[in-house]
RNA sequence: GGAGGGUUAGCUCAGCUGGUUAGAGCGCAUGCCUUACAAGCAUGAGGCCACUGGUUCGAGUCCAGUACCCUCCA
């Protein structure tokens, strides 16, 4: 049995030793890179990284063999936002304490040693997936290098004015204190209330009544607005209304955004608590009044209500206008809320000062690269979401009110001069002042994520690595961060390296619980890759992953199909062992394929079968690899395997093996299983590193490494379309005697006797290879004899692969047991006959469909016609 | 509201550029410790490929619509 815990550590430390990760940068060989997603120092590995790298690794170990010079660079991410709050929460939990207790410096010091803790960890869980990154360059998106390209990025963008402060709406987040992108905010349907609120007129009788969901912000209301045309409402623009509880007069204004169909058709304005009311604020110069805080409790602007947490605010807003008769009506309804994607908490909307980054002059370029094809991804349907998100950019807040990240590049002197420096600087370059204060904010995490693909190769320097590796090939990753990272990654290559940062985008979708849920922390639903890999090992969940997931797609994780992969793992250690008993002695000389007329082989059926199925799953793995389809490529191995190799083509040598056949028979044999089994164990590389380097070491005449072993090339001499006919047609036959052994229950190792009806060709194929049906099919006394010839008293007959069979079965037939049998195959066979001649009997069909299908179509029908007759004949006697 | 995806065996899923008889794993039934493998072998049962139309000589596959489920965006 197959234990993958020896093997596994064991080849990991040598293939790392022996330097097969690193990139060589040899200008003999074509490079090959790739930059890893760089998983969050917030904990562990999950599945979905289990999945993203062995895709990769996938990848990339094939490209090794197929001999580029690849580069698969590794690194981590300092996720400002995600690991503040862990380590926040460590700290409470450990010691009772905030951040501001131990203040910016050694807090910071806490999370640098958090970090290292879990990279490290990180790390070592991939490592054990057996991936092949070369840790010699491996990065972290705090490091020093990172950090310079980070600056030198802010500082080129604030000059060329794509990166300004100012005073807009954002979204923050109140508990982890913090603004966040547009991106990081979750929309959510919650079921909530719609309010309908009075506002009286200042100067006619009557109400101005507007529709709201969120009543507490009226406090901060600065105008009503109603579409300019709407002709219930024309003759009120301009008019003032008296804002309830706060005795404020306030305009009512005329705004095409108001859709006349929402509630009343009247809005309140709040300009300071709504994205869309601030621009519409814009326009009309209204005054922002900020009646909610940072801390999500009202101030003091909001009177009477200052101090109060926001919910509460709403109770007694409502409370307050329903006892001065001014709330007309409350309903239910349904809306979008925004959350925190990091906490969960409801978003406040609010007016503050951030840096932002203009986005349109970047997206242009980044369009083009997508519409154009220089970039492509996989499925090409995720082109759209990006163009559509990128078409309709809107300007992306880069500031964060963290301590852990990127600190923002910019100072001011005591003089209020305002200046970005990629050198921390000593005086003000405009007045040589001294007293410089950096801002106090660090950049959102994914700033400086836009820039790995470069700034890992060394940016802004001109370093080899950036000549030779950037652009990338390919850039694995799943379908839920094309906006946060894909995207960015790709404005920042075309802005900064004037070339896109890699040409396909392969995308994958989520791992799901059994149960198709996401997995999460508080469902506690995850499940661990190095659990699985302990009791698996890396191979079989490797296997899983990648056969589980169609690009883009989402796959629900089964521990039943490691378990399956498992055990396919231990098939091919039992299969190369029996095998290895086999070539202990063998010497396989140049390695030679069988084909090689200089070997002289004498080349059986079964041989030529199997040696262009072999053929065939070099050419199809290969072509599903170059097209992304991983898991295809894996079912192809996985069936080859099992189904081709094991169960037909070993079982078949068998006799030859054990030298029955003759010593040259033998030879043979040995030849084509090595060449096989080392060709699959290649072929299996990628996907199962670690047991096929072990195989493979074991085989007689391998080399170094299964990893720099050369990739299979197809072999135009090995494929044989007549073999595999032939080959399929006695395993017909030997299935059709199997058949009738397990139906009349023969006791497996009790030989038994048939006799074939056959001719032509068919007879001849039989002949030849009587002995696989005599092998396969436990058959002892044979006899082939022209159709029509005297059958033997008393047999069970059937009909298979061209062939007339009796088995004679002495007391275990039953006259109407057979008949029914071989009614319901002749009805099977009618059946088919039917549509296959109404194909043929289409003019359309024969004129139109291509050669090769038409005679298909043919041959299929002579077949049948056959069976049929042959069918008919047995029927006829026993009836 | 906009966009996208899904619907194939009891369950979970493949099915690439349309082409003979739609596959796998698990599960199920029957028989087997056959000297590589019981994590295995052999045999078998099980499918109006969601529904309706269209294109085509030919549709699980392409197009349109319908139903249900899911995701993203606003």
């Amino acid at each position: 049995m197959y234990d993958p815990k020896q093997v596994e550590e064991k080849w990991y430390a040598r293939w790392e030793e022996r330097g097969y990760f690193r990139a060589e940068g040899d200008p003999g060989r074509r490079p090959f890179s790739i930059v890893i997603p760089p998983p969050n120092v917030t904990g562990s590995l999950h599945m979905g990284h289990a999945l993203n790298n062995t895709l990769q690794d996938v990848l990339v170990r094939w490209k090794r063999m197929q001999g580029y010079d690849t580069l698969w660079l590794p690194g981590t991410d300092h996720a400002g936002i995600a690991t503040q709050i862990k380590v926040e929460e460590d700290l409470r939990e450990r010691e009772g304490l905030t951040r501001h207790d131990l203040g910016r410096e050694a807090f910071l010091q806490r999370v640098w040693e958090w970090k290292e803790h879990y990279r490290s960890r990180i790390v070592g869980q991939l490592k054990r997936l057996g991936v092949s990154c070369d840790w010699s360059r491996e990065r972290f998106t705090m490091d020093e290098g990172c950090s310079r390209a980070v600056r030198e990025v802010f500082v080129h963008l604030y000059n060329r004015g794509l990166i300004y402060r100012g005073r807009y709406i954002i979204n923050w987040c109140p508990h982890c204190q913090t603004t966040l992108s547009d991106l990081e905010v979750e929309h959510q349907e919650v079921q909530g209330k719609i309010w309908h609120l009075r506002y009286p007129y200042k100067n006619r009788p009557g109400y101005a009544v507007v529709a709201t969901t969120r009543p507490e912000t009226m406090l901060g209301d600065t105008a009503v607005a109603v579409n300019p045309g709407d002709g219930r409402y024309r003759d009120l623009v301009g008019e003032t209304v008296i804002l309830p509880l706060m005795d404020r007069e306030i305009p009512i204004i005329a705004d095409e955004f108001v859709d006349p169909e929402f509630g009343t058709g009247m809005v309140k304005v709040t300009p300071a608590h709504d994205p869309n009311d601030f621009e519409m604020g814009q326009r009309h110069g209204l005054e922002q009044i900020q009646v909610i805080g940072l801390d999500a409790r009202m101030t003091e602007a909001a009177g009477a209500y200052a101090g109060l947490d926001r919910y509460e605010a709403r109770r007694r807003v409502v409370e307050d206008l329903e006892k001065l008769g001014l709330l007309e009506k409350v309903e239910e309804h349904t809306h979008a809320v925004g959350h925190c994607y990091r906490c969960g908490n409801v978003v406040e909307p609010l007016v503050s000062d951030q840096w932002f980054v203009k986005m349109k002059p970047l997206a242009g370029p980044a369009i083009e690269a997508v519409r154009d094809g220089r970039i492509r991804f996989v499925p090409e349907r995720f082109s759209k979401n990006y163009l559509h998100w990128m078409e309709n950019i809107r300007d992306w807040c880069i500031s964060r009110q963290l301590w852990w990240g990127h600190r923002i590049p910019v100072w001011t002197c005591a003089n209020g001069h305002e200046f970005a420096a990629v050198q921390d600087p000593a005086a003000c370059p405009e007045c040589g002042d001294t007293q410089l204060v950096q801002d106090p904010d660090v950049l959102d995490t994914w700033f400086s994520s836009a820039l790995w693909p470069f700034s890992t190769m060394g940016w802004p320097e001109k370093t080899a690595d950036l000549e030779r590796y950037y652009p990338t090939d390919v850039l694995v990753t799943g379908f839920d961060i094309i906006y946060f990272w894909v995207a960015r990654m790709i404005f920042m290559g075309l802005e900064f390296m004037k070339e896109k940062p890699f040409s396909d985008v392969l995308i994958h979708g989520l791992v799901r619980d059994h149960l198709g849920r996401k997995m999460s922390k508080s469902l506690g639903n995850g499940v661990d890759p190095l659990e699985v890999i302990d009791q698996y090992g890396a191979d079989a969940l490797r296997m899983t992953l990648v056969t589980g997931v169609a690009p883009g797609n989402d796959m629900r994780y089964h521990p039943e199909k490691v378990e399956a992969n498992r055990n396919f793992a231990n098939k091919i250690w039992n299969a190369t062992r029996f095998a290895l008993m086999h070539l202990a002695d063998f010497d396989p000389a140049g390695g030679e394929s069988p084909a090689d007329p200089k070997l002289g082989l004498e080349l059986t059926l079964a041989d030529r079968w199997i040696l262009s199925r072999y053929d065939r799953a070099v050419r199809e793995v290969t072509r599903h690899l170059e097209r992304y389809d991983l898991g295809e490529g894996a079912r192809t191995l996985y069936d080859f395997v099992w189904s081709e190799l094991c169960d037909w083509y070993i079982e078949v040598i068998k006799p030859r093996l054990y030298g029955k056949e003759g010593e040259a028979s033998r030879q043979s044999a040995r030849r084509v299983l090595w060449y096989v089994l080392k060709g699959t164990l290649e072929l299996l590389h990628p996907y199962m590193p670690f047991i096929t380097e072990e195989l493979w070491q074991h085989l007689p005449g391998t080399g170094e490494s299964i990893m720099i072993a050369p990739w299979p090339r197809p072999d135009e001499r090995l494929r044989d379309p007549r073999a595999e006919e032939e080959m399929e047609r006695l395993m017909e036959v030997i299935r059709a005697i199997r058949n009738i052994r397990a139906e009349k229950t023969v006791p497996p190792g009790r030989e038994i006797s048939a006799v074939f009806h056959a001719e032509g060709e068919t007879a001849r194929l039989l002949e030849e290879n009587l002995s696989y049906v005599k092998t396969l099919a436990k058959v002892g006394d044979a006899r082939i004899e022209p159709p029509g010839s005297a059958k033997p008293e008393k047999a069970v007959p059937a009909v298979a692969g061209g062939v007339e069979i009796f088995l004679p079965l002495a007391g275990l037939v039953d006259v109407e047991a057979e008949a029914a049998r071989l009614k319901k195959e002749l009805e099977e066979v009618l059946g088919e006959l039917e549509r296959a001649r109404a194909r043929l009997a289409n003019p359309g069909f024969v004129e139109k469909a291509p050669a090769h299908v038409v005679e298909g179509a043919r041959a299929r029908v002579r077949e049948l016609e056959d069976a049929e007759q042959k069918l008919r004949a047995r029927l006829a006697e026993l009836s």
